[in-house]
DNA sequence: TAAAACCATCCAATCGTATTGTTTTTTTTC
DNA sequence: GAAAAAAAACAATACGATTGGATGGTTTTA
């Protein structure tokens, strides 16, 4: 039936309407890797999407929403990171816990931090401290965004009880945060082997940490 | 003598320069913090030092030369951080070692990295990652400052051989990351109470390391 | 025919810089 | 050592370029 249900399948408008948003951020993105967000401006993304003003102003009517749709755009991107496997459960044994687990860790570094479109994030994010407008209308969704992360990494262990659930998660933001401060100490006199000894020095450090967990019984490096 | 040696105490113009050029980085510090890179502008900062268009472009002719001297500024304040402790060499007993290392760890967060002045420094960074002019301009300063810090850092360790110092380096790197990573993290749904854990967690994990290079037999977590 | 998508142009405000003039300090010269 | 010339510090204003946003018109889709 074509029209069954109405609104299921999007109309032809529709489709032109989100295709050219999602044109207009991806341009977005590309003018804050390139030129960062001081340098970001409306006819600039205008020139690399190649569309009119008028365009933009019609599906963003402000500056503002239009990085907030790109900051949505971009959050919205990392939440289909892998977990630890593609299957679920197939984590019973601790040697194949261990790989998967750094096969994670330097995932998350490769594929979700590394990237251009993350320096693009955190152009919008450091530009947020100092636009209360701004930090407002994202907040919630980047608070989201690390939550559901989080709750998806936690789901691979059994039974978490609740410290070490909060051990886990202080861990999990360890680790953004390094990551994070490694992406931009990365622009300046920091070699690629300095860089890769700073990683495996980290993954090291924590591994055995985020392993430990699993056994309920020994907890590593417990806290208080 | 007062003017036994000449050009040794500074003419009552230069002081006059000097003042001028100290109160206009500060107030650019003050508005990167307040307000942020992207919307830091010649007014905004002149409006702050209390002084005109012409003063500024005197001293500095460019925006770009306002930044670069603000970040030298910036730069260099950092290096005041004392080390361990205050006198040389009264690290002797571990236990005094250890304490030593908790203050200069929590010192590093208090009143290095989680201050405004780090901020302001902080966007001028990322600003970097964009313009290849102030980049260069400021590269080479930044990297001095960073090896100034590290290599004060490691003269408290009686002898180093080459690999210890590698693996310090890379931990003492770790640390500025993180530290760096948090202060953005901070900003968005970064409860006080999960701060101080992700800071006691890091901290607990990063002692033992920096502390084993002390004995030169016992390294743990070592690399390669 | 109405609405959505898109374009071309205009607008006031602000950007960073250049220009010119005034005041203060330093240097030169008698 | 005081007057004159030079230079430095600072101020006021002007300038072209660009900013984000507004307006009115044209094409496409419903």
């Amino acid at each position: 039936m074509p029209t069954g249900q109405p609104a299921i399948e999007p109309s032809r408008q529709e489709q032109k309407s989100e295709r050219a948003r999602l044109l207009l951020c991806e341009s977005t993105v590309t003018c804050l890797t390139q030129y960062g967000y001081a340098e970001t401006s409306i006819s600039r993304v205008l020139a690399i999407a190649g569309v009119s003003k008028g365009a933009l102003q019609h599906h963003y009517p402000t500056k503002e929403d239009l990085m907030a749709a790109t900051a949505q755009h971009l959050l919205r991107r990392p939440l289909q990171q892998q977990p630890w496997s593609k299957q679920d459960r197939a984590l019973s044994d601790p040697a194949t816990r261990e790989a998967a687990l750094a096969k994670w860790l330097k995932n998350t570094w490769d594929k979700m931090i590394n990237t251009g479109p993350y320096q693009a994030l955190l152009e919008i994010l450091l530009a947020t401290r100092t636009d209360p407008v701004l930090h407002k209308r994202i907040n919630r969704e980047l608070e989201d965004s690390i939550r559901v992360i989080d709750e998806h990494f936690c789901q691979q262990y059994p039974d978490l009880n609740q410290a070490s659930k909060a051990q886990l998660q202080a861990l999990l933001c360890a680790n953004r945060c390094l990551l994070r401060g490694l992406l931009i100490e990365a622009q300046y006199g920091l070699t690629s082997a300095a860089q890769k000894l700073v990683l495996k020095q980290w993954w090291q450090m924590l591994t055995p940490l985020l392993l430990g967990h699993f056994d309920s019984t020994s907890q590593l490096g417990e806290t208080a």
